[in-house]
RNA sequence: GCCCCUUUAGCUCAGUUGGAAGAGCAGCGGACUUUUAAUCCGUUGGUCCAGGGUUCGAGCCCCUGAGGGGGCACCA
């Protein structure tokens, strides 16, 4: 390996191709020497979080008979002439490398010594600790498992460039910790997410991402196209629909956590794919929803991150205790000092809107109006979780009249740090009403608005069997992920988010 | 779709008034038996995002375009 001849493409090539070609002619050099760069298997006995925890007490300058097959990536290597110490990780943790020259010979110490930083090894050793009391694996054997060919990131600085993070999220990985510690509260929210349900007796279902009618939300859809039945299909904009057949069909309760696709504008809170939980429990109404995700928040802050008080815009917030609720009306009602109700006239609440500078649009009834000064005005200062309950009829198409007021719903948004994060409601489950509301949609629809649902028949028809009193619940779990995680942007919990395509040369 | 910001070595970043493109890390060569962002000596490496323009001279000024970020709009 360090006789490659002087015509290598190392010695002819510049800055990025030469250090590849340098590799590449390391890789070379040892097939002819026998020895297999990409092999296929290591046995390893013990992750570096396990010796960690088993020995991480150890005294320094102590030298343990406890032998370990290791394997992870090296990332620094500190040359120190007749000793090499190496930083090396796996999926959990990071432990030291200690290479002596006189325990393991010059033929592998010089092999180690050729190691790059990210070539992944498997290595053999007993575990020590040095003078200083660094824990380490005193290494007698080391393998190369895979070669790396590109050069890490900073080793100090890791990945700055945002563009680079997203595109090359596998080098984020490596080199950034907070990327690592995102992704893994997550992933802990997710399961915890599983868990809580369970203990609920809920069950977990898939249903359709091809959708033939795009329902179940306010939103333009993507459209795709199946060659062999030679027709047009949407993807999926939310869950709901299809859940709440299989309460028709008598499963009770049941939860999907799944893709669904928007075709709308890209921000920090928004990705055209992103992940919702919906849920759907037979005979109970938005009270019982709000409970749950109320339970739901709590104990997933509490596995993924040990506490139930995050911070939220610099406010300090305990997931633990119950979210305040109020009713949109009284939150317009706050912000104008005019007591606002769907039943007013369109044209109060046109001027209205007009003296708060929100805009509104001819075909707006008298509850979108309310919505959208909602909006305007309450919805940014909404910091500390806030259920926001009793939602226009005329926004809400699939959700049930309140039992007191037939202008309003039995809804709740759920708003922390000014974001929506959940949307719920005791489910509409009158099939002659629901029809009438979906031709309302249908209306809207054809009036222009894209965003407007249609008259789904097959769901209908699934009502018409007759569907229990029920309470339906979504979350946005990238949402959810951000505020647990604390991180300002939807890309930076989504491995790889939407961007345009790389011009690769 | 509109507005603002940004793009310099593999990575992280400087670059003054428009006057010879730099540093640290990584890499390469050398020293070093308890380092840990190891240290020390030497050293390679550039389509300054792309294309035009102004100028004796452009990384820097102007125009157009591209990627990314932020805001508005839309939305969860």
């Amino acid at each position: 390996m360090t006789d490659s001849p002087d015509t290598s493409a190392a010695t002819t090539e510049h800055g990025l191709a030469a250090e590849r070609a340098r590799r590449l002619d390391h890789v070379a050099a040892l097939r002819n020497d026998g020895t297999n760069p990409y092999p296929y298997r290591f046995d390893r006995s013990h992750t570096l979080a396990e010796i960690r925890s088993a020995h991480g007490g150890l005294q320094a300058g102590t030298e343990t008979e406890v032998a370990v097959a290791v394997a992870g990536r090296i990332l620094l290597k500190r040359d120190q002439g007749k000793l090499i110490f190496a930083t090396l990780r796996d999926r959990d943790d990071e432990i030291q490398l200690f290479v002596s020259r006189a325990v393991v010979g010059d033929d592998l110490f010089a092999r180690i010594d050729d190691l790059d930083l990210g070539d992944w090894v498997g290595v053999h050793g007993i575990v020590m600790t040095t003078r200083k009391g660094e824990l380490s694996v005193k290494v007698s054997g080391l393998e190369l498992l895979a070669k790396a060919l590109r050069p890490l990131p900073d080793k100090w600085h890791g990945l700055a460039d945002t563009d680079t993070r997203y595109r090359q999220r596998y080098a984020d990985l490596i080199s950034n910790d907070d990327a690592r510690r995102v992704f893994a509260v997550r992933h802990a929210i997710i399961a915890s997410f599983r868990r809580t349900l369970a203990a609920k007796d809920f069950v977990e279902v898939e249903t359709p991402v091809l959708h033939v009618e795009a329902g179940g939300a306010h939103a333009r859809p993507f459209t795709t196209h199946h060659k062999t039945l030679d027709m047009g299909l949407y993807l999926r904009i939310a869950l709901e629909l299809h859940l709440k057949r299989l309460v028709v069909g008598g499963m009770e309760r049941v939860y999907e956590i799944g893709r669904v696709f928007r075709n709308e504008g890209i921000s920090p809170r928004h990705n055209p794919e992103f992940t919702m939980m919906e849920l759907y429990q037979a005979f109970g109404d938005y009270s019982d929803v709000m409970a749950i995700t109320e339970e739901l928040f709590a104990a997933a802050a509490r596995d993924a991150i040990g506490t139930t008080v995050i911070d939220v815009n610099g406010l300090s917030v305990d997931l633990a205790e119950p979210f305040r609720r109020v009713r949109m009306i009284d939150l317009v009602r706050e912000k104008t000092g005019v007591a606002v109700h769907p039943s007013q006239s369109v044209e109060a609440l046109r001027s209205l809107a007009a003296e708060h500078n929100v805009r509104t649009e001819a075909q707006w009834g008298s509850g979108k109006i309310i919505e959208e000064l909602f909006e305007a005005l309450a919805e940014h200062a909404l910091i500390a979780p806030t259920f926001v309950t009793g939602h226009p009829v005329e926004t809400s198409p699939l959700a049930r009249v309140d039992r007191n007021d037939p202008h309003l719903t039995e809804r709740f948004e759920l708003f922390v740090g000014g974001r929506e994060l959940a949307n719920g409601y005791s489910e509409l489950n009158d099939p002659v009403e629901q029809r009438l509301r979906f031709e309302d949609e249908q209306r809207a629809k054809e009036a222009g608005n894209a965003e407007a649902g249609t008259v789904d028949e097959d769901y209908l028809r699934a009502l018409e069997f007759g569907m229990p009193p029920t309470g339906g619940l979504g979350i946005g779990m990238d949402r959810l992920t951000m505020l647990i995680a604390n991180v300002p942007t939807i890309r930076d919990v989504i491995l790889f988010p939407t961007l345009r395509p790389e011009v690769l040369d």
